[in-house]
RNA sequence: GCUGCUGUAGCACAGUCGGUAGUGCGUCACAUUGGUAAUGUGGAGGUCACGGGUCCGAUUCCCGUCAGCAGCUCCA
């Protein structure tokens, strides 16, 4: 047969040969490296025999598909590795993920001396290099071959697999055998560098009402230089952690008496917040055709009844006067839905007043379990930049496509968008009691979403079961530090409110119509974006969001008075400046302010005094020289105007 | 909500095998009045998260609560 290889070339062979076999024949030191083959597009193990003409593409540890295979295989040598020092331990599952491999076991926690002793165990293992060897049982033979060695996991896994199922396991040397689908190495030897990261409980299938397990985070690399890389970037990600971040430059801060997920914004992230509050306002109201609106934040029940919210979101709500006898019942509100609709349902609004963009920087309380809450990015009280939009069905288009737009500056603005991906939420059709509406409802709506973004170039995902219980959603992701994922902004389709709340418009032949709805953000909420900023920047943020954007430094006591006159004249021109008037040597003062990430410090003594300046430096350029304070206000004003992203240079050039 | 870990001064951490606590940075005072990444000296600051229990005595041991972290689950 003829294999066609990666480059293009061909080998043919009279004989079957397996993919190690071909690998070895094109390279030995390919076939040391090898991890899986590419058959035809499709990933097989190693040993796969091949015995007809296909194209084989070898796949190393630096291929990603490769690389899961050697994941994989030291996932299998971690079970080992635990059956060895905890032989009662229940092996669950173990696959390779993005960022390593993990395995689930049923047995107590793991410390990380445990971890530590494991990761010796493993070493040993991989050195005493067992060949990984596979075979095939069939279904009820692969069922008792598990009930033997007492895995009761493996055995549910398998019953789970059809009758007629050949089943795959994998074996290495004497001490271990696993079910497994494949692909391995040939051989434990093959593992160059991994590490253990964490342990954690897990719940068998991810069911919390089924056995709690204990799952061992792992991520290994073909080279070990690739694994020292990535430590040292999980090691910079906690420095960019902006839940470790935004406190130590004291943006927010919490407080044991007020409650989890209740940030408070102290002085300087109070004032990025409405720096970021004050942008979008305008932004939307000046430029982008909204009308603004200020509404409760609470109501009785009988409104979140009507808005479906009772039904099918009770348990996220915080709710008031619940067991009161002569109280009415009211809950903080979740969203901001039902109080717009009233607000465009306050006067009758004809088909030319379409689309009626309402907007609202609106507070919103949601009950999160107590584990859930996370710094800023999962909170029980938070604010977003909500807008509803009622419109006719033939505007839809066009109004989503502003939204996307809208979004899409935004992110561009704050310099954060090669960040984010697309997602088109949709509902769960096996799950359909948890939304309002039938298959057809769904169906429409989803595809009227899909089609805007195709119409608009927007590459985007499609998810199952992420839609908001009454409609679905356009959302963008964005990714935090360690990889995981938050929805920053949603814009979702609702054809169906208009009908619950009797809103209507008056259409060109004079009758009563129902408009579609879309509820949108825009930036999203502030709490969330600013903690992406604080990770996107490291707490460098560009210079019109810094909450000091410029530190006078005075050389001595003697040029305080100066400082001062510099500081107002900054303030007078909306530049939020301060004065460090600690009688500290000038060398320490810059110091500080190199520290504290200021954009831009400037030093006065008895030279500039005399002559009206200021010696500007900032950390994206370092020393900029002398310059008259109305040319540093002008410069300054101008960048702080456009949301100027200066980039930093680098140290060397900084210094010259 | 679940599992595990953690909680000592503003911050980073020591420490007490049960006898009410230290270091560094910061802060404050004094001296110093300086030119682009750390001037010196001295002082203040803690009911050791909170509430119970055991004990002659608890910050330390035990239980509970609250909060923080990791993960699971959840996320309109």
């Amino acid at each position: 047969m003829k294999i066609t290889l990666k480059d293009g070339s061909t080998k043919e062979y009279a004989e079957a040969k397996s993919v190690i076999d071909i690998a070895f024949d094109i390279a030995e030191g390919l076939a040391r490296n090898a991890c899986a083959g590419e058959v035809d597009g499709e990933v097989v193990d190693l040993r796969t025999v091949i015995d007809k003409d296909v194209t084989l593409n070898i796949l190393t540890a630096n291929d990603e598909k490769g690389l899961a295979a050697y994941r994989h295989t030291c996932s299998h040598v971690l079970a080992e590795a635990v059956k060895r020092l905890r032989p009662e331990a229940k092996c669950a599952i173990g696959p390779s993920i993005d960022t390593g491999f993990y395995y689930d076991f049923d047995t107590e926690p793991f410390s990380r001396d445990d971890l530590d002793a494991l990761e010796a165990e493993m070493k040993k293992i991989i050195k005493e290099g067992a060949k990984l060897e596979k075979f095939e049982l069939p279904r009820d033979e692969a069922v008792k071959f598990m009930e033997e060695r007492q895995e009761p996991y493996k055995v549910e896994l398998i019953k789970d697999l059809p009758d007629d199922a050949k089943i795959s396991f994998y074996s290495q040397g004497e001490g271990f055998t696993d079910l497994c689908a494949g692909p391995h190495l040939m051989s434990t030897k093959s593992i160059k560098a991994f590490k253990l990261i964490s342990s954690s409980m897990a719940y068998w299938r991810g069911d919390s009402n089924k056995a709690r397990l204990q799952r061992i985070y792992g991520t290994a690399f073909g080279k070990k230089e690739e694994l020292t890389e990535y430590l040292q970037k999980l090691e910079e990600a906690k420095m960019r952690d902006h839940n470790r971040l935004g406190r130590e430059m004291k943006l927010f801060t919490t407080v044991d008496v007020i409650g989890q997920g209740l940030p408070l914004f102290t002085p300087k992230g109070t004032k990025m917040i409405m720096k970021l509050q004050r942008w979008m306002e305008d932004l939307e109201d000046k430029e982008w055709g909204y009308i603004r609106t200020r509404t409760p934040l609470m109501a009785k029940s009988d409104l979140y009844k009507i808005s479906g919210h009772w039904d099918h979101y009770m348990d996220g709500m915080f709710i008031l006067n619940k067991d009161s006898e002569d109280k009415e019942v009211m809950a903080l509100r979740p969203m901001t839905c039902p109080f717009q609709y009233f607000v465009y349902m306050n006067e009758q609004h004809s088909y030319r007043d379409l689309p009626y963009r309402m907007a609202e920087t609106s507070t919103l309380f949601r009950n999160e379990d107590s584990g859930e809450m996370h710094g800023l990015t999962r909170v029980r009280q938070f604010t977003i930049t909500e807008a509803h939009i009622v419109m006719t069905p033939a505007q839809a288009e066009e109004e989503l496509t502003r939204c996307v737009d809208l979004c899409n500056y935004v992110m561009k603005t704050l310099g954060i968008d090669g960040d984010v991906t697309y997602r088109l939420s949709k509902w769960d059709p096996n799950n359909k009691e948890k939304y309002l509406g039938d298959n057809e409802y769904w169906d429409k709506t989803q595809d009227y979403l899909r089609q805007v973004m195709i119409k608009n170039n927007i590459k985007f995902t499609e998810e199952d079961g992420e839609a908001a219980f009454y409609g679905p959603k356009i959302d963008i992701q964005a990714k935090n530090v360690y990889g995981k994922e938050d929805t920053m902004v949603t814009i979702q389709l609702d054809c169906a409110a208009a009908e619950k709340f009797g809103m209507y418009y008056i259409d060109e032949k004079g009758e009563k119509a129902r408009p579609w709805i879309i509820h949108r953000t825009s930036m999203g909420c502030y709490e969330r974006t600013l903690a992406w900023l604080i990770e996107h920047y490291a707490g460098k943020f560009p210079t019109w969001l810094c909450p000091e954007q410029v530190r006078v430094l005075p050389i001595s006591e003697k040029y305080e008075e100066y400082a001062e006159k510099v500081k107002k004249e900054l303030l007078a021109n909306d530049i939020d400046a301060t004065v460090d008037h600690r009688s500290e040597k000038i060398g320490f003062k810059i110091r500080e302010a190199r520290m504290d990430r200021l954009p831009y410090w400037v030093i006065v003594g008895e030279q500039e005094e005399a002559d009206g300046l200021v010696s500007v430096s900032s950390r994206f350029a370092g020393n900029e020289g002398q310059k008259r304070i109305a040319d540093f206000i002008a410069q300054l004003t101008d960048e702080i105007k456009n949301k100027t992203i200066r980039t930093e240079l680098p140290m060397e050039e900084k210094n010259k």
